[in-house]
RNA sequence: GCCGGUUUAGCUCAGCAGGUAGAGCAACUGAUUUGUAAUCAGUAGGUCGCGGGUUCGAAUCCUGCAACCGGCACCA
């Protein structure tokens, strides 16, 4: 007899080979019911699994946060079983469970488009009706080779290829289908249950791999309730809502044309947050010592050869040829600009570490599907520094420069970061002596803030060409993660540019330089912000903070005096005088999302007050207009300079 | 770059089976002087993304290109 414990510390006698199923049966039949999967032993496996020892064992019921990527999982069987049986000759590849739903690749000559996905969907529900038993079998490789062959599977037969030899194979079968699978699975089709949608098709090439013929991606999401889906599709139109290009329109703030696909025009109230952004940074940066710098847009290729981009990245660059037959570039980055600064003019120790920032335009001729609004284009503004130091002061400027980031993001309202490591990639420059220096000193980096409590990750393999580097994700206000700032460590270009400083003890040495970004791209840091705060951007970052707003023209005297005080305090403030009712500017300011509106009328005027009305809010406050104004410059002033 | 989709007035969208375009909002002009998310009336506004083709006739059908949207790949 075997032991098995439950979660509650009991324990019972059960014969070897016993399944999950048995042992939920004998507790109760309406457990057996409930329960979709079990934990043996702390790891999610199928139901009919028989346990051969003493083991800890959990039964996971559909509402198990656990079941749902069984449900999933399943639901992404379903879409493949009802796909073949509607589409004979649709090859199946893999379906795995994604962050918030799933998705399953076929091989079709013609792919799915969005009309294909009600009658898919349509037939997911019958095959979950007819509620077939989910039931595993072990193949051997062969067996199963000579079954998807005789399909016509090809993609199926690859898959079982990469599977390590010896290993025997497990198939699902849910009526008459069945996939090749590394489970676990729910016992029937039924349990996926009807809280699923089809979302959207895509093409995606096979294993990932842009040389492999192109696959038909058909996404879900499932839920194990009707009211988490649509809690799930709400997230999504509130995401929507957020829409840095819908907001950017609503706001004024830029737009984009066609004769410039990837870059921005900026209308005035959005160059205003720019050059806000711009404004805090310098401060910052200032007072952490950098000195800022200007490198030319246009520099000649031999620049790019030297650096090694021309080599790595000539096809993504803006080229320009001049009549004297020089090829120049415009820049895509500013280190190479940086290094000509640092060489000019002889560097001694005592000048280390050298901190020059700029915020460099850069253009990259990104591929023409990769641009999305701000969030990546081919002309953007880096608040871009290298700091040229000696091997001993990485660790140290490493972490100054990760508390300087923690710090900035903190002041824009984000607390919860993420920082990665990312190694040494297939395609780089350098001797690996170097880049095992480099990378060892991040991991010091790393180690510390580990230790001081901060989420950190290594993601090998993803280091830029010429160095590793530390990256820094944020967690927006709906949970999505942006990667901003970067620190990279180079051991690299300077030397390629033949850069050098006088060692104490009077001998030329190489300086390690350390790329940095904070926001990363202004444009689309820019972006973030609009969607991390939907548009209600803090007063001290709006554009257009404050608009009077008078209710008859009797006010209009009152309503041009408040905006000049307000103006005498640095706030950025309009006056509405228009002849419309109070509820008509009311509504147009609010969709503009301005964050102050301050409503006169002949009431204010007499008493010098000022009803104050905030965005997202419809209550009214009335206090003195001197009050309300220099609270307001208050409010309205940068973090950094409140202190 | 690859797969799919979209492109009609400033914005949001009709215009489904080819017979030279409509609505709401915005704009403009009047009237209205108004108390916290749309006052009323009138007027004007479009090479239907760009090019080629089919047709007596194309916003509509075919085709090339571009931009955008959703993915994939890419992201120094």
């Amino acid at each position: 007899m075997i032991a098995v414990t439950f979660p509650d510390g009991a324990s019972r006698q059960y014969e070897p080979g016993v399944s999950g199923l048995d042992i939920a049966k004998r507790i109760s039949p309406s457990l057996a019911k409930r329960t979709v999967a079990m934990a043996l032993n702390g790891k999610l496996t199928d139901l009919s699994d028989q346990i051969d020892h003493d083991a800890k064992i959990e039964f996971v019921t559909r509402d198990d946060p656990r079941a749902l990527e069984l449900i999933r999982h399943d639901c992404a069987h379903v879409l493949a079983e009802a796909v073949q049986e509607l589409f004979p000759g649709a090859q199946v590849t893999i379906g795995p469970v994604i962050e918030n739903g799933f998705y399953y690749d076929f091989f079709r000559p013609e792919p799915f488009t969005l009309e294909d996905l009600p009658a898919i969907e349509k037939k997911m529900r019958e095959i979950i009706a007819r509620d077939a038993a989910i039931a595993r079998e072990v193949w051997t490789r062969d067996q199963a080779k000579a079954w998807f062959s005789a399909k016509g599977e090809v993609f199926k037969g690859e898959l079982i290829d990469a599977i390590p030899g010896g290993e025997d194979l497990k198939i699902y079968r849910q009526g008459q289908w069945l996939d090749l699978c590394r489970g676990p699975h729910m016992p029937s089709t039924g349990r996926v249950g009807g809280a699923f949608k089809l979302m959207k098709v895509a093409g995606a090439y096979w294993r990932g791999d842009h040389n492999n013929p192109m696959l038909s991606r058909i996404y879900g999401t499932a839920f194990a309730k009707q009211e988490d889906l649509d809690a799930y599709l709400h997230r999504l139109e509130e995401a929507e809502r957020r829409d840095h290009r819908r907001l950017g329109r609503e706001m004024d703030l830029f737009h984009f044309q066609e004769e410039a696909p990837g870059a921005i025009f900026w209308h005035q109230k959005g160059w205003t947050l720019f050059q806000t952004l711009v404004s805090y940074m310098r401060r910052r940066q200032q007072e952490a010592g950098y000195e800022e710098v200007n490198t030319p847009q246009v520099l000649d290729r031999g620049l790019w050869e030297t650096s090694g981009h021309w080599e790595t990245y000539r096809e993504h660059m803006f080229l320009t040829k001049t009549e004297d037959e020089r090829t120049f570039a415009l820049k895509p980055m500013n280190c190479p600009g940086h290094v000509q600064i640092f060489k000019n003019g002889l560097k001694s120790y005592r000048d280390l570490p050298a901190k020059i920032a700029e915020f460099g335009v850069v253009h990259r001729y990104e591929p023409s599907g990769a641009l999305h609004g701000m969030m990546r284009v081919r002309a953007f503004t880096q608040d871009d520094a290298h700091i040229f130091c000696s091997e001993d002061q990485i660790m140290d400027e490493a972490l100054k420069i990760n508390d300087l980031i923690l710090s900035i993001y903190e002041d824009f309202g984000f607390g919860d970061v993420l920082v990665k490591l990312s190694t040494r990639p297939e395609k780089r420059v350098g001797a690996d002596e170097a880049w095992d220096k480099a990378e060892a000193a991040l991991y010091k980096v790393l180690d510390v803030l580990k230790a001081r409590g901060q989420k950190t990750a290594v993601t090998p393999g993803e280091g830029a060409f010429y160095g590793p580097k530390l990256e820094y994700a944020l967690r927006d206000a709906i949970g999505r993660e942006w990667q901003c700032g970067t620190t990279q460590v180079d051991f690299n270009l300077p030397g390629r540019f033949g850069a050098f400083y006088i060692g104490p003890d009077s001998e030329k040495k190489t300086p390690v330089m350390i790329h940095r970004a904070m926001f990363g791209s202004l444009e689309r840091f820019t972006g973030i912000l609009i969607e991390h705060f939907a548009g209600h951007l803090p007063l001290w970052l709006s554009p257009a903070q404050i608009v009077v707003c008078t209710i008859t023209q009797d006010a209009d005297d009152y309503a041009r005096e408040a905006v000049a005080t307000a103006r005498q305090l640095g706030l950025l403030v309009e006056a509405d005088l228009r002849n419309e009712k109070i509820a008509y500017k009311v509504r147009e300011h609010s969709l503009a999302k301005v964050p102050v509106l301050l409503v006169v009328g002949k009431k204010e005027a007499a008493e010098r007050t000022v009803s104050v009305r905030r965005l997202g809010s419809q209550a009214q406050t009335s206090s003195s207009l001197d009050e309300a104004l220099a609270a307001l410059a208050q409010e309205a002033t940068p973090p950094d300079v409140k202190g």
